[in-house]
DNA sequence: TATGAATGAGAATTCATTCAT
DNA sequence: TATGAATGAATTCTCATTCAT
């Protein structure tokens, strides 16, 4: 017998959503904070303030868990990608943006590095198990390479860039400053998250990925 | 009365010394592998081929230990760069050679960029808490300070950059692609360990640099 | 919308608290067996015929459990003095009461006298971080020194007696030799614990008492 | 070959004899403050400022190092109750001098209080196994006959009272109090150890025994 | 959908004791 | 007589997970 779902019938998935919501939530701050090895079911319980046998009762495990949370910072970053128009920009506009979009996303989601570091720790197995991996790709990549095209043909980039490894280059020089960070600062005895130093970094990694674009 | 070590004593003293290396490999290699919060203190010394009760005899506890497999890693990398001579080389090979340095590097001791991921999710503490954290401080940098100054007096670099913005740029575009190859060769569903991807990787990380370094 | 607790669920809660009933019993007998450092949480688990994890999920940790017991046990002899009802008899009598219960409750719970030298020999601390150890004062103690009084106003008891002394003297009369019987049966070769012992021991005790207590 | 001692192996005994010492004094210190559950072989070799192996050597386990902490206690308590003299003094005054040097005893060995009761948490075990248990007697009770009898026979005691009983009694008197000085502190609120409380004690105790063995 | 109670398999750490010299 | 190195068997405590309702 089909029937109508009943107006308590759609609250109760909306609960439902919402429980899922706040669960995936608490477990990436548990995760970030603490890796895949060292967060502890019973602390995202906690910070969801549900009952930790909801959790395996939507996500089935810890394992699970986590691939789902890596799904979300991927889509999460995605989604603000897709946000950059960067073809509407000058080349050289365009990539400075996407240095400064990648620096300030790092900065305001420390948890996506530490995600990423675990996700690497674990050889990406929760990706490899992930149908949908292939889906985070950045829809970045297609768009650099039209601005790096355009740049080229207008004659302020060098020819010869593949984007995939300038993405690459631009995330690798934000990623290891701010995921370091805690060892660089101990090591070098200064704080890398300081205003000043921040500022400072940001223009630098312009310099660098310009400075090698640019032609003269 | 003093008395001279007997042979026997210096053998037993170096055995001291040989089980406390065996403990600290062993160790590096499943911290490595598992990170601090996956690593097992059972299989440290499995690994070993000793009693786990010596572990907690030399190293007291799973975290003293963690921070002196740290401190050993960065003696080990510190003391290639001492061999690296870069003075002796023209500015620009000496960048080259610097950047080829870190990447090979890299892909040798890739324990090196998963311990040094688990001490930044620890925040350090295990590097706050040695003495020894400012002695850690790559000789590298006063060598680059050299090498940077004397390329812009020739004109070959362009002046005002820091060489520790330089050699944290130098270790990025290495340490992010290697750190995430999993997640990142999952995502693009291609091998970025792959001989001809390496190499490619190289030459673009070496023109980033040299790029933007050299005037024209 | 708050519910009515469900039948069921009323029944879980019992289930708790007689779990905690048995793990505390379980663990009294343990102690009282081992002392606190002899103790073994397996051994208590087993007792309880509960799974060990429950202990820690319910008491925390083995100093807890242990601080949990001693609250019981003073718990458990406050109420027992609470049925004295010193003060509906002569004084003398209820003094020789007093003597006679003590001994009566020390024999019947010797597990009461390793628990106080156990938590004696931790200097207290299991009391000290208990907040209820004021709570935990004899009621004895305030009926001991109306019977004191009524006896001096009556004339067969001197004057002068300090209640918590009196108390305290009583129960190391009964305590210093239940507590040690093993050492003085051993030193004095006979057995201290054969009923005509114990009574010539009781007896003896309540001429103490009463002898300095009377007038002539 | 039998050989006269050599000075040399003369020295070594010394040594020896200094060494078994100073374990036994740190092995009671030990068990004082930790019981003989808590006490740690490591701890007692590292207070004795000598091997750990060397414990082994002279007394073979922890069990048998308790049982000789335990003869020796017995062995100092002994040697000054013979010095007491008491067939000396005034009956009555040979108890008050009794109850006095019980008090003292305690007080200025604490440790002698927390050694009985481990002793007895194990029932004494280690004294059955010892061959000298007999030899611990007290030499006082003897004495406190022969006292207790003149005392009788010039009028001033009263008859029929147990020595035995009568020297447990004036131990328990103290005993409890101290031993349980801990617990009893924390219940009533109030420092038992202070000057004041110590003397009141002292002279409660002197009025219970003596107002119970004089007559009027 | 939601929950408190319960569990088995580990995991870090401890400890008395022995080895080798 | 004396010692530092080494060990196996516990022991406390943890953790992901399941049960029962």
């Amino acid at each position: 017998m089909a029937r109508e779902p009943s107006p308590a019938h759609e609250e109760r998935l909306r609960d439902a959503d919402r429980s899922q919501s706040t669960i995936l939530a608490a477990a990436r701050d548990e995760f970030a904070e603490f890796g895949l090895g060292g967060a502890r079911m019973d602390r995202i319980a906690e910070r969801a303030g549900l009952n930790k046998r909801l959790i395996y009762y939507y996500f089935d495990d810890k394992e699970k868990l986590f691939q789902s949370v890596l799904e979300q910072a991927y889509r999460d970053i995605r989604e603000q990608e897709m946000q950059l128009r960067l073809t509407e920009l000058e080349p050289a506009t365009a990539v400075r943006r996407l240095v400064e979009f990648t620096w300030d996303y790092y900065l305001a989601h420390p948890e996506f590095l530490t995600l990423l570091n675990s996700a690497n720790l674990h050889r990406a197995r929760h990706l490899a198990e992930s149908k949908r991996a292939r889906e985070l790709n950045s829809p970045v990549i297609e768009t650099l390479a039209t601005v790096l095209e355009r740049g080229r043909r207008e004659g302020t980039f060098r020819g010869g860039v593949d984007p995939v490894q300038l993405y690459v280059s631009i995330a690798g020089l934000s990623y290891f400053y701010l995921s370091n960070s805690h060892t660089l600062s101990a090591i070098f005895g200064r704080d890398l998250l300081a205003a000043k130093a921040r500022s400072e970094r940001l223009s630098h990694m312009t310099e660098v990925i310009l400075g090698y674009l640019l032609h003269d």
